[in-house]
RNA sequence: GCAGACGUAGCUCAGUAGGUUAGAGCGUCGGAUUGUGGCUCCGAAGGUCGGUGGUUCGAAUCCACCCGUCUGUACCA
């Protein structure tokens, strides 16, 4: 027997998602509250493409020339590589500097976009995603940051986050370097261990003090047995740093984390200097209502190692995010930022500070799923205007009905499939979740009248009938109306849907 | 990347001392009912048993490698 021809296998690349409808007006109606914050604040949009040069996004293996793992790149026609972006950073900076003569410093700039990272994906981490930044270019002073700390506030509050269920954490990473400095770790010889040290930081919310420690110290060994070789700091070292991020112990206070920091580290001057920046940040906003409930200062935040300069800020939710198991699951923060204020300068020559940040949209809506916050926008089915004859007279007929339904602001459609099969028309419908169908053959034409059914009483009514010839010889929530009175009676049967559906939901 | 677990129909899963033609439920499609959704009944389609190679008279089952999924970890702008 001849091999069956094999068909070619439909098949989505790993890490990447389709969207339904669902999620597409989810994520709009979320975009939407976004960026009405941002354009209260001030914001204007800008987009850049998706893809850039890899030179500007700042991926070159130092020893080739070929783009560092984590990017999708592919090489154009004169050999130039370009790359699909990973953050919306980057890409601005470089629209900064190509255009800073004409773009008018500080500017306040905002834009959603998808952005792609060639790693390996997970549950709710994909290769493809989409993030929504604001950004404040040449604006050096604190008050910029200030502000970022609290439109971020805003924002989870727009999109339903109650206080309380979410904070901002704010640091200074100029903080962070002092502390370095403090415990030995300055200079150039250094550099690898002070990264391995902030990265250990950073995991204070995954592994808790004593996890930090471990990699602080020797290393640590997870749960399938694998080694994570540490930083190989003394007890001392370890035991200062571990004073300095745990926050459980202080107060976040402008004036208390002062004192901490001197406390820790005998009034070293740069952290000092720069803990009185971060209470300079605290102050600002807490004159503004914002206390220590929603923006507070935190010595363990430390983002991102590539480009941030001073202050670095990331929003964390404090509810507890269940996946489809029921298991809660770690979910870390769902937006970050800080200060650039080397970025643009790469391209210029010239200083022009920045500060910014970044909400993870793909990421906040599942944890907004969670928080049941996410208005699965009900969007009702159209009205389906089914179709009993098939000369081109009635099919007018009924594409006529559709457009005055249409017209009346009603989402309508003639049935486009097969006409013969009666009973699939109404099928259609019901898998559709139609809420009305609109039915006029011969009989009714000849009568001047239409049928209207009533397609969810009518799901209802199925439950209490058990033989099909009576279901369908009842027909049951089913009216004839005058033709005339098509809009009319569609308009009132929907509007005593909507309301049951305001009854039930409340109910 | 590293470590571990797993991979049988669209979905959820049966199926091993290697042995005819690999099964079920749900879903899909068709019919009973060609002008009425649901229920019920009848019938059908759907599988390279993740892939390749090996051991064997014979492999879904045993071995090797590869791919993919999940968990942890590393990296993460």
């Amino acid at each position: 027997m001849a091999k069956k021809p094999s068909k070619l296998k439909a098949r989505l690349p790993r890490g990447f998602v389709d969207r339904s409808a669902d999620d597409i007006r989810a994520t709009d109606e979320m975009l939407l509250k976004i960026r009405k914050v941002y354009e209260q604040y001030g914001f204007d949009p800008v987009e850049t493409p998706a893809f850039e040069y890899t030179d500007c996004l700042g991926k070159f293996l130092p020893d080739t020339d070929r783009p560092n793992a984590g990017v999708f790149s592919v090489q154009d026609d004169d050999e130039q590589w370009m790359s699909l972006r990973y953050d919306l950073t980057a890409p601005l900076a470089r629209h900064v500097s190509e255009n800073i003569n004409e773009i008018q410093l500080p500017y306040r700039t905002y834009r959603a976009g998808w952005v792609f990272r060639n790693e390996k994906p997970g549950p709710g981490r994909f290769r493809q995603f989409m993030q929504f930044d604001a950004d404040t270019v040449g604006a050096p002073g604190v008050q910029a940051d200030a502000e970022m700390c609290m439109m971020m506030a805003d924002t989870m509050e727009a999109l339903g986050i109650p206080r309380g269920q979410y904070v901002i954490r704010v640091n200074n990473r100029k903080v962070l370097d002092g502390v370095m400095e403090a415990i030995g770790l300055g200079g150039e010889e250094n550099a690898e261990r002070r990264l391995t040290v902030l990265r250990a930081i950073d995991k204070l919310d995954k592994f808790g003090i004593e996890g930090v420690k471990l990699l602080l110290g020797e290393g640590r060994k997870d749960e399938s047995g694998d080694f994570t070789k540490g930083a190989g700091l003394g007890a001392i070292q370890i035991d200062m740093i571990a004073k300095l991020i745990d926050t459980k112990s202080i107060e976040t206070g402008p004036k208390s984390f002062n004192e901490h920091l001197d406390y820790i580290f005998d009034e070293h001057p740069n952290i000092s200097y720069a803990g009185a920046d971060l209470g300079d940040l605290v102050n600002l906003v807490q004159s503004c209502g914002y206390g220590t409930d929603r923006i507070i200062a935190d010595p363990s935040v430390v983002r991102g190692l590539e480009y941030y300069t001073g202050m670095v800020y990331e929003a964390e939710l404090l509810f507890d995010v269940t996946n489809e198991k029921g298991e809660v699951v770690q979910f870390g923060s769902v937006g970050g930022g800080g200060r650039y204020d080397g970025l643009v300068k790469r391209f210029t020559g010239r200083d022009v500070p920045a500060t910014g940040f970044s909400i993870g949209v793909s990421r906040l809506m599942t944890a907004l799923k969670n928080l049941g916050k996410l208005n699965t926008v009900d969007v009702v089915a159209p009205v389906l205007v089914t179709v009993m004859d098939g000369d081109t007279d009635a099919l007018g007929r009924y594409q006529q009905m559709v457009q005055e339904l249409r017209h009346a602001g009603i989402r309508a459609e003639m049935y486009q499939g097969n006409w013969k099969k009666f009973g699939n028309q109404l099928k259609y419908a019901d898998r559709r979740n139609c809420p009305i169908a609109i039915i006029q053959g011969s009989d009714e034409f000849a009568a001047g009248d239409i049928q209207i059914k009533d397609l969810i009483e009518g799901k209802r009514l199925s439950e209490e009938i058990a033989d099909n010839v009576t279901w369908r010889e009842s027909r049951p929530a089913q009216m004839t109306v005058k033709r005339g009175e098509l809009v009319a009676k569609v308009s009132e049967l929907l509007g005593q849907q909507a309301e049951d559906r305001r009854k039930a939901a409340e109910a």
